[in-house]
DNA sequence: ACGGTTTTCGATTATAAGGCGAAAACCCGC
DNA sequence: GCGGGTTTTCGCCTTATAATCGAAAACCGT
């Protein structure tokens, strides 16, 4: 190793994703079986080279709907760059990385050699995947308390005690569902659809479904010392749009 | 051009840095003019091409430290990949921009080539320079609100009136004194440090002394639905430290 | 109809931010 | 040295947002 220190240095680059779902109240990652050395049958996570015609965000766009039939993924973002020169042995792999969400409650079609761990107890990873998980899981965390990033998480219908379920399991503690309601419902968020859910096996009263406002990316500014006078609005939360990854 | 689309297409990276600082009451970005073509004469930012031994991070810090003499960089953040396929003429280049902050009241010897710009009139830029000053200055509004990072933008020692001016001017409108002060006191960020300042020319009571409790950023977290119980602190805003850019 | 269960909602409390004005502390000129 | 002018600082009050709690509502099965 070390050996392209000192050669003419050709560099490629690759985009790879930390593709997030709730599942089974577990935050899990999609990762796929390497067949190849190095690091053969270590998991790591989906991506490739940057082609010549592509930007990062259509790369791993691309190759996530190749490798594995993700197209129902509802968020990316960029994350960070990872460029440590022997990230990975050989030639040197500058890589992007992104955070990718799919919503609850689908089971996307994926190959033999992919398959879901949970965040936080990951199978022996290649290269430095690992760290690129677990920034993907802080900003996804990060995120859920002053975006509304949770539209991503969840399906469109949804009753309140599943979103807290998945608020829980993103986020790995408990919240309570009383106050999830009422912060997202001040911000604007939720929209009860009036549909109401089956009310399935063990009785109680059938929850009432909801959706999202929002299938962009908000952000509620947290604090307003640092914010112009707002125009006096009515009543909403004071909220902000702004482009997906502007904020990050 | 498009030229490179079909050819094995050897791929370049690049670090970039929009290095801001707040002087005469304007948010200014650290440009330099270009003296070769393409984009002769237009203003650039500083950086470079990534070298085979270093990481992103050590290319920008070695490019700015080479090229212009801040080495007062008080703090260094990724913010994102630009890789537009053509973002640049001839062979590919991608790029990772970074957000450089120096702190107010000093003036780093810069080259001849390179000036001061105030971010909300540029000059005509290279490139997409001007959409990551655009991006680094929407960073750093965003950032001030939730995080300290203020600290890096603030002199060591300072009044809350230079503060509230420091905000005002990297925020783009006003902000009260009185509620900067008592914002960032309540958090914990404002530790006086018994001196006062010159009363200087105007009269008035002399302005004492403050400076910042931490040097690394902070992130204060806005809301707390999504947050563990908080084992019951003494007072203290609820805050949490987490690597600069953990959160982004 | 009656427990058992889950959801929903209102009332109350807690915490953080914003506004306002008075008091404090300094300078200067008379 | 005293009052006017100026800037800073601080307390008090209001508003905005979140957290807690408990009771009522709506369903199930027996």
């Amino acid at each position: 190793m070390r050996s392209h220190i000192n050669s003419n240095s050709p560099l490629a680059h690759e985009v790879l994703a930390a593709v997030l779902q709730v599942r089974s109240a577990t935050l899990q990652v999609l990762l796929w079986r390497r067949a190849l050395d190095p690091h053969l049958g270590r998991w790591s996570l989906p991506g490739g080279r940057l082609r010549p015609d592509e930007d990062v965000e259509q790369s791993i766009r691309r190759q996530l709907a190749e490798k594995v039939d993700v197209k129902q993924l509802t968020h990316v973002e960029q994350l960070a760059v990872f460029s440590d020169p022997y990230r990975v042995p050989g030639p040197r792999v500058v890589a992007t990385a992104f955070l990718g969400l799919v919503p609850s409650g689908v089971d996307p079609a994926v190959p033999e050699d992919t398959a879901w761990h949970p965040v936080d107890a990951l199978p022996r990873t290649a290269f430095d995947h690992e760290a690129i998980v677990q920034r993907a899981r802080d900003r996804l965390r990060a995120k859920l308390s002053y975006t509304n990033l949770g539209f991503a998480l969840a399906p469109k219908e949804f009753t309140i005690s599943a979103l807290r379920e998945l608020y829980s399991a993103a986020l790995g503690y408990r919240v309570s569902a009383t106050n999830l309601q009422r912060v997202l419902s001040r911000r604007g968020l939720l929209v009860p659809t009036g549909n109401t859910a089956p009310s399935g096996r063990t009785g109680g009263r059938p929850a009432a479904l909801y959706s999202f406002a929002h299938d962009d990316m908000q952000v509620t500014d947290p604090f307003a010392v640092f914010k112009p006078p707002a125009p006096k609005q009515g009543r909403r939360s004071r909220t902000r749009v702004s482009a997906p990854d502007t904020v990050t």
